[in-house]
DNA sequence: GTCTTATGCATAAGATTTCTATGTTTGAAT
DNA sequence: ATTCAAACATAGAAATCTTATGCATAAGAC
């Protein structure tokens, strides 16, 4: 991830799951492209980053895998677990609420 | 700091920047209150953090201190410097359009 | 008068997260 | 033939924060 990448620290596993969870299964490289385009090229998730990530999520019953074989070459898709939309829905939350104290102490007008 | 920990990662330079750039010089102990109160008692900085990012910053030339004695305790101030106020600026414009990104990325519709 | 709590600084060890670098294989395009 | 995109993966380094610890003074409770 790009796009100061400090304050993306943390927020890699909300983005995964809620990508998820609006667009369906979806493979590795499959979401960095989508996390591309949805932030119009700010957000690049790295793979360093995102394949040690979504195993993670997978040990914890986040997601569940389903691998399918394109020709030779392997594909790994991504599905959300019910686990992981309970997970997701409060992590958006938590993120909102994030935003609220944030603009606060920051003293964040309005984000037009 | 508690509330989302991950969250806050990499938020803390800009709070304190911040926080100074609005109310002046101040003290750390002075800003783990003032960041409480600004945030309603979510964020609580912890003094493990905040020293060494104060030693950080000014060492970086985004602080100055003043060191005061109170009977014979010491209290060290901090205070932004005209470098440290052109860094905030961008910070927290780069926050200002990290919540865009984030806002589209996890389709949250209004921040209500 | 003593004990606890608040004030106020500071550092060190560990955990967590991410980045950079590296590696492999396959398929497509030129 | 060669280069580039697709697709996975891991290891080491860097950054940041938490927890734990430490020291010392001032104020308040009892």
């Amino acid at each position: 991830m790009n796009h100061s990448p400090e304050l993306l620290k943390g927020s890699l596993q909300t983005i995964v799951l809620k990508v998820l969870a609006d667009y369906g299964k979806m493979y590795g490289y499959e979401l960095v492209q989508r996390v591309r385009e949805l932030s119009t090229n700010t957000i690049n998730l790295t793979e360093g980053a995102l394949y040690p990530t979504l195993h993670r999520m997978e040990k914890n019953g986040l997601l569940k895998t389903e691998v399918v074989m394109i020709g030779k070459r392997m594909r790994k898709y991504y599905r959300i677990t019910p686990t992981g939309i309970e997970v997701v829905e409060t992590r958006v939350q938590h993120f909102v609420s994030f935003i609220k104290t944030m603009s606060a102490v920051l003293s964040i007008k309005d984000l037009a």
